[in-house]
DNA sequence: GCCGAAGAGTTTACACTGTCAAGTTTTCGG
DNA sequence: CCGAAAACTTGACAGTGTAAACTCTTCGGC
């Protein structure tokens, strides 16, 4: 049993780590309560049932993944252009979307949400990937362009996603990058 | 109950009125089966399990997703040109996933599968996508332009889905045709 | 220091789910 | 016509989310 005032916090760690470990699937509220250590009633006195576990577990995703794509802004190699900085951002995206599918999956279920917390941290990463997109919204729209380069790389994401797809194709990143180049080129 | 013989049918259509009346969580393998007319086990012996009614009923959003996929393909007004008939069919591609939401979304859970039926008709609807990429695919390899399509094409669908997603991008269908026109131009 | 109230967890119960085993009914070929 | 196989039902079981009642702990005010 955790310390008095950590449970909501260990429901989290442990919904999160079931998550990564067995997938979709795995994520029960009575897991949970049990990977924590407490009874399966317990998770009901802090959080609005499964739908408000989800939705925390969801918002601390949307953190990891805001940290993942800002890390990617952040950490570039000397020299590197404005193109870079895009395709590092949509590509540490890709890459969330691929080593922790669960979550990511997770994450999208929850939106469109009121939880204001979860609208929040999700607006926080869209503003990183607007800031990336700037130095290419020269006569034209910016929200166009935004929500083109989104969809074209929210698209490789799911697409990626549980190795192949369609079977038939062969959706690799560095197709990726060439379809990038010539959607803000 | 229905005529013998006609129940695997007639719990597919079940299954698909549930799935879109009342969304994913509507489709259980009793509430199919009582809709069905027959009793909770009955599915039993015509499908391995929920799995296996899921992956029949994948096969029939398929059926439905080419036919309109390939509808959209045949029925251009006169005198469109090849760049007209690839909108016109990744428009049906997003009305398909806006329209019928759930059934779209479970038709993407059973992927990839190892269901012969299921593999065939999923590749079916990524032809008729490959063949209205095929007059732009001029010095480049074609995978890549059929993959980048794709995914843009999937991505604006996934992020339309459930009205808006993240909410301050305002993703519109007239964004992607100029998104569309950038990537193949 | 105590004491009552509020919070934190547990226990119990209920309706619902998918799956299985055993029966019962129906169909149809020899 | 009859026996076997298929179709379907019934009943049970473990697991799920949720709600109510109960116990235990904590802590602020006196």
């Amino acid at each position: 049993m955790p310390a008095r005032g950590e449970l909501p916090r260990a429901l989290i760690e442990a919904g999160l780590a079931l998550l990564d470990e067995e997938g979709t699937e795995g994520l029960t509220l009575r897991r949970v309560a049990a990977r924590a250590g407490v009874s399966h009633a317990a998770p009901a006195h802090h959080f609005d049932g499964l739908p408000g576990l989800k939705t925390a577990i969801a918002t601390r995703g949307f953190q990891s993944f805001l940290h993942d794509l800002a890390a990617a802004r952040d950490n570039l190699p000397e020299g590197a252009d404005a193109f870079d900085a895009l395709l590092a951002v949509n590509l540490a995206y890709i890459h969330f979307a691929g080593n922790r599918t669960a979550l990511f999956r997770l994450m999208l279920d929850q939106l469109p949400t009121r939880d204001a917390e979860l609208r929040n941290i999700s607006n926080g990463s869209y503003l990183v990937l607007k800031e990336v997109c700037a130095p290419f919204t020269a006569n034209r729209p910016a929200a166009a362009l935004e929500a083109a380069v989104w969809a074209l790389t929210h698209g490789y994401a799911s697409l990626t996603i549980g190795k192949t797809y369609l079977p038939e194709a062969q959706v690799r990143t560095c197709s990726y990058e060439e379809a990038l180049r010539l959607l803000v080129g």
